[in-house]
DNA sequence: CGGCGGTGGATTATCGATAATCGCGAGTGG
DNA sequence: CCACTCGCGATTATCGATAATCCACCGCCG
């Protein structure tokens, strides 16, 4: 009883595969072989497969036909592209969830702006990015917008905020600070001060990590080995950590049906209740 | 050689699927069990699987764990939302394509605003959704941001416009219409006129639609029997034909991978070409 | 008469094995 | 020396069968 969801083999080697990929055992660009991981973990193809195939609708990995999988390495452009998309939707969001905020739903937005500032402080660039998201999910969460949630879902993997704040030189305390206007502007119940505030968010974001990166996120070699960590450095703590809060990452897309379902109880900040 | 891609028996059950659908074959809450696909196609379990996976990525069908597929049939609400949030992608997209848009590009878009009148004047409302969704599309197209266009399209299947303009009491005309000024606006080069005109457009098609469904669109009556239509009415034309124009409906998500492919040559509106 | 646990049929999830396909490198002919 | 074809190893795609699970029905008990 201590784990209620026992079940659905797949999704717990999508979880696995997750965690992997975000550790960097994984690194952008490399492969992932079915029947390695299978035998890895244990259990037949199947699994494995349907596992990588609902990583490919997360845009984590890609898949060719006959030619299988490997770990997605965006384009500094892509990544730009998907800061744009968010800032669009988020302000949109913002719009939205004016309409339906409630004073209560203020506290946990300035706790979680307090929290990413603690974790900035003391050079906590994961927790702060994990937090980072949790703060925009909710934003979008307020909304009770679920088409827009699910596009914004879709669109997060892609973003990695988490790329953005690990990077040197960009300073993970100032990055905090750039939510509480936004929170302000909501406290105001002012929407046109709120989409300026996130606007800026994303543009500072987006500028910032345009001056750290250079073209290529990960280091997409092409065809590199799969397991082990390329040569030189260490591929440089790849992917989101946005994803993944905690032990489990699925639940994402709404694969579990509108009944109630077991599993996944304390659910990650994006994943709605799914009854309105 | 007449057909190049024979390939993947997964892709084939899933366009079969796919046409099945839109077809009304299977209408909105009906199931689809694998094993019967199976048995009709004369494949097994796996390649099913996969499509109904595939399908339900794509937001066309949902699947529950142990529990099966099952044709989605959105709320009016879960439309509307959609309604909005392609409003601001669309707005956004219209401001990024000025900054690409060359003369060039605004002949076919007139043209597929001529073929939407042509076609509503002859009360051709699947042909003119048809169009409708071509229209939209490439605009996304012209702005060159392939997220955008990532997000836009996984957005589009619950869109669907179709259901809209198939609606008794839609003045078809007068949608085809709507889409005038919008290309003018593109045309002055005035982005605000355009958002303006943008925005206009889902506007009036959101509340138009309002007016004209009930609270259900499909006749989701729960767990119906399977293949056949239900009782009453001919289960009212469903789900979007601007998915699937003429045969191939497969293709899009971006499943084939980064280098050339074979198949989907003529690749309908809304897929990219794949390098920049 | 109504609620409840057991039982069976139907369907999905997983397995292990086989067929199909790909990329690469050796070998051949020009 | 180069272009090209032909296997070969590796990996995916598909198959057929089995285990796991759900749902609805039924009889029993209160």
């Amino acid at each position: 009883m201590t784990q209620i969801t026992r079940d659905v083999l797949s999704d717990k080697v999508e979880d696995h595969l997750l965690q992997a990929i975000l550790s960097g055992r994984y690194p952008p660009g490399s492969r992932i072989v079915e029947s390695r991981v299978a035998r890895e973990l244990g259990v037949s193809q199947a699994p494995v497969r349907e596992a990588l195939r609902d990583l490919e609708a997360l845009g984590i990995v890609e898949i060719t036909a006959f030619r299988g999988a490997s770990v997605r390495s965006p384009s500094k452009a892509e990544l730009l592209e998907a800061y744009g998309v968010r800032a669009e939707l988020e302000s949109y969001g913002a719009r939205l969830a004016l309409a339906r905020l409630s004073d209560a739903d203020l506290e946990p937005l300035q706790s979680l702006i307090d929290a990413m500032r603690r974790a900035a402080t003391r050079g906590d660039t994961h927790e702060e990015a994990l937090v980072d998201g949790e703060f925009h999910a909710r934003l979008i969460e307020i909304t009770g917008n679920r088409t827009l949630g699910r596009v914004w879902r879709y669109l997060v993997p892609v973003a990695r905020t988490y790329i953005t704040l690990a990077a040197p030189g960009v300073d993970a305390i100032a990055a905090a600070d750039l939510h509480q206007p936004i929170l302000d502007a909501l406290r105001m119940r002012d929407p046109d001060l709120a989409v300026a505030a996130i606007r800026r968010h994303f543009e500072i974001a987006g500028s910032s990590f345009d001056a750290a990166f250079s073209e290529s996120v990960g280091s997409a070699t092409g065809s590199q080995g799969d397991g082990a960590s390329v040569d030189g450095h260490p591929p440089m703590e790849p992917i989101a950590h946005v994803l993944a809060r905690g032990g489990r990452g699925g639940a994402w897309h709404g694969r579990g049906g509108p009944s109630g379902e077991a599993g996944s109880r304390a659910r990650d900040a994006t994943g709605w209740k799914r009854d309105t």
